[in-house]
DNA sequence: TCGTGTCAAGAGCACTGCTCTCGGTGTTGT
DNA sequence: ACAACACCGAGAGCAGTGCTCTTGACACGA
């Protein structure tokens, strides 16, 4: 999809990147404003001065502009998060997750529309491509870091039991934490990751109304309570 | 939107509920398995034998259609997770909580594009309308119960301590609550329900590839540990 | 300088939501 | 019983969409 980009020598290759990047600014432009079902080909050339056509010799469908921006919005939340987190002292496991929590929410409240691209309901017919696990990890690598610190500084909390099947289930997972760490620990950061998520998400699709006056109030204690189940208060 | 339904008298009045039920129907049918942002007015009308612009007889834009499939939608988890849990004996709050997760779940894997369309994204330009909120309200309003049965019968968790402007945040929410019921509490359901939807979300929406082997396992786990957490395991 | 490959442009297809008009028909008040 | 009214389905039409194909012009490398 997207080249290493090794210095384009040719003027041919130099405006094709060019173009290619203008086409996927204007069209997080249109995504921004009118959402993913919105997003128009024929109107983000029409931005461009173009024919409809045209876009197409830079990205062959629809969806494979969708994707560009798909991963253009988990390495945006993905830099934003980092940012965030590397500066906290590396010893403040606390406030590493605060650091997470709440530049992941705040890059949410700013970009409702691409948030809605990478963790709502995925458009129909689309099929997330291989290009796009890398980039969706960046969040959650961060996560496993302050685990795998609270774990090794023997902070964890006392472990409850895992069934067995479980167990098994975890496997996946565990292939992308560095050091062996309790089931119990994965499971609380599971959990821990999906409440993130999951609270960032249900805001935004407005279904806290009618239930809570200060979002802001209620995310700060969620976070600060989740800091505690996985035992880094 | 849907009138009370008092024994349509004449023919047509006859003739037109009968097919209001039909469009939404094979409407539904449709958002089955091509999804919200594939529904088309013009296939419906298509498979009812029916011209395009007959049915805006019934429906004044694709919109009202929608949302007339929402409500339905709502209704349906509604009424299955209210006979899952009344399936339950009253005083065994750790079961009725059971119920209501599974049933949820359960739910949302058979009719994966109807829980995006209530608990996903919402359709860009799509202002749900006053009809969906009480139908919005009828699983929380079964774990409200649960919430309230534990606090008078004293089994509540040890409470943690909830910042001023978090109560006074939570004052919307009191007010679907029969009875006065602690800040913590009320804290603890809300995010359980969060865990809830946002863990059914995560596995509809693919996030777990990669991660979890089994998400059944995974997921009766986090019932459970939601469980301890409103003091009810 | 000359072939090759790339490019923008335009026409066109099949589809969408939605509007309007036109007859036909059921319903209802007189 | 009849006329006035309200409703209904059909059809044409508008503006928009994603996408394909062809055409002619341009730049590139040999």
């Amino acid at each position: 999809m997207v080249e290493p980009t090794s210095a384009p020598r040719t003027a041919r290759a130099r405006a094709r990147a060019e173009l290619t990047r203008e086409i996927v600014d204007t069209a997080r432009a249109h995504l921004s404003s009118d959402g993913a079902a919105g997003l128009s080909l024929r109107a983000v050339a029409r931005d461009l001065g173009m024919v409809s056509s045209a876009v197409y010799r830079y990205f062959p469908s629809r969806d494979e502009l969708l994707t560009a921006l798909i991963i253009d919005a988990y390495n945006s939340l993905g830099e934003e998060a980092e940012r965030a987190e590397q500066a906290v002292k590396r010893s403040d496991l606390h406030g590493r997750w605060l650091a997470i929590g709440n530049s992941t929410r705040t890059w949410a409240l700013v970009r409702p529309h691409e948030w809605a691209l990478i963790y709502g309901s995925p458009v129909p017919g689309y099929q997330a491509p291989q290009d796009t696990i890398v980039p969706a990890t960046r969040v959650s690598a961060l996560l496993i870091g302050i685990l795998v610190d609270a774990h090794t500084s023997g902070l964890s909390p006392a472990p409850l039991p895992v069934p067995r099947v479980v167990h098994t289930s975890l496997t996946p997972v565990r292939q992308a934490i560095p050091v062996a760490v309790p089931d119990d620990l994965i499971i609380r950061g599971l959990m821990v990751w999906s409440q993130l998520i999951g609270t960032i998400s249900l805001e935004l699709n407005g279904q806290f109304h009618n239930v809570l006056a200060d979002t802001d109030a209620y995310f700060e204690t969620v976070i600060q309570r989740c800091s505690i189940d996985i035992g880094i208060a």
